[in-house]
DNA sequence: TTATAATAATAGTATTACTATCAAATTAAA
DNA sequence: TTTAATTTGATAGTAATACTATTATTATAA
């Protein structure tokens, strides 16, 4: 049994399909293990054609512009995070079940996933968390967000939403607490990791925590009267 | 009766201190119309350099980069928003009246402010949603925080967490929750002008339900069993 | 086998992010 | 009040960034 997960991207993100190509391949696989190792602000296209043994120019021929690598590699993920989701929560009935799930998923450490051959899932959420909030972050939020580039965060925001309706039919804010969680689960982690007097969390690899925390926040809120 | 509120900033911030003459007050007040305009990834010094009427080199006598320059405001605005809820709070007994008021002054639209005289809060509440993050996002983080250049943001959160604590002792994550609500008051409000599906408000200026809302979170996390 | 498409190689441009130098103007100290 | 010190203005220059354009070469598909 071999499987292989294949997600479709929005077209707007690309000039030229990146997974139909080697090249393009490698300037997602590169572009990841780049951005990770340099951080957004100092990666080049150049830098990355160098790594790569091709040519700036090549790499513009897939993307207009290192920001919209950057979202795809944060649709990705989204992407990715809301595909982990439904498969995990498959077949559970319990509302509960699935938010302690979602909660659980978003905060824990993430592994090399083996069913995306050239992706490398740990590092891809340490951009995210490091970056991710710079894809929208940007004056041309509007623009972008026409293009549908922020859909498949939206879509794992609505999706944790309507667990939360399950939950508690009543509870006047499900989108709002479902970003909220999302939000935390990432940047309460890189507080940990980088400053870590704005947390409770010793650096101390202590993730229980935050799903502690961040079990509590949700629960609580969404608790029926 | 006059008073003039003047915030003491970090010394590791600038090469000058732009307080101390007309065209460091120029760097700071055009700065922040320029970044608010444009966007911090288009603002450069040159064209801040013309606005003001003088030349890139000299704003660099004062900032290093516009990285610091960034830090800065974003410095300034924590300051300031510290010094308002002490203010407010002042005379107040009740912990929870305290937290009431820290979420209210962090989630209400800000009104420029006389107190200071060269810098536009409502502007600089404005560049903190939109560029806040990328102050701690970067690669530089460790060595920005040896120089305690995040030092306001973290005063903040630890004097709201003193509220937490005050309202029940026991409640275990109260810097995470403290710096949870910073961080929704601005995100929640940046969602709703510009991703309003990631959110429950109507993006008719409804301000009063972000603050139901983060009360809500805030209250039923940390009330007493 | 020819057409078509993708890539590599090279060049070039405007802008960015700085650093350096020197003269003019202002302010402060002797 | 002259001298000295400091601050600013003007100009120049550099390496890197963020692209665009052109042509030759190679691989693929009709």
């Amino acid at each position: 049994m071999d499987f292989q997960l294949k997600i479709k991207m929005n077209e707007k993100l690309f000039l030229r399909n990146p997974e139909e190509s080697e090249l393009g391949k490698n300037i997602i696989k590169y572009g990841v293990t780049l951005i990770h190792k340099i951080g957004f602000e100092a990666f080049t296209f150049k830098k990355l054609a160098q790594e790569i043994g091709t040519t700036e120019a090549g790499i513009y021929r897939y993307f207009e512009n290192k920001h919209r690598l950057l979202i795809y590699i944060v649709d990705w993920y989204w992407s990715w995070q809301e595909y982990r989701l439904v498969f995990e929560t498959n077949n559970i009935k319990s509302p509960e079940t699935k938010i302690k799930k979602a909660i659980q998923l978003l905060a824990s450490k993430v592994e090399d996933d083996v069913a995306t051959s050239y992706i490398n899932e740990k590092l891809v959420y340490d951009i995210v968390m490091y970056e991710g909030a710079k894809a929208y972050l940007t004056k041309q939020v509007a623009e972008d967000n026409k293009l549908k580039l922020f859909k498949p965060y939206k879509d794992l925001c609505a999706r944790i939403a309507d667990f939360i309706k399950d939950y508690n039919p009543k509870y006047k804010y499900p989108r709002s607490l479902s970003s909220t969680m999302i939000e935390m689960a990432h940047s309460q982690k890189f507080y940990m990791q980088n400053l870590p007097s704005l947390t409770d969390f010793a650096s101390s690899k202590d993730e229980a925590k935050i799903i502690s925390f961040l079990e509590g926040i949700v629960f609580s809120s969404i608790r029926k009267a």
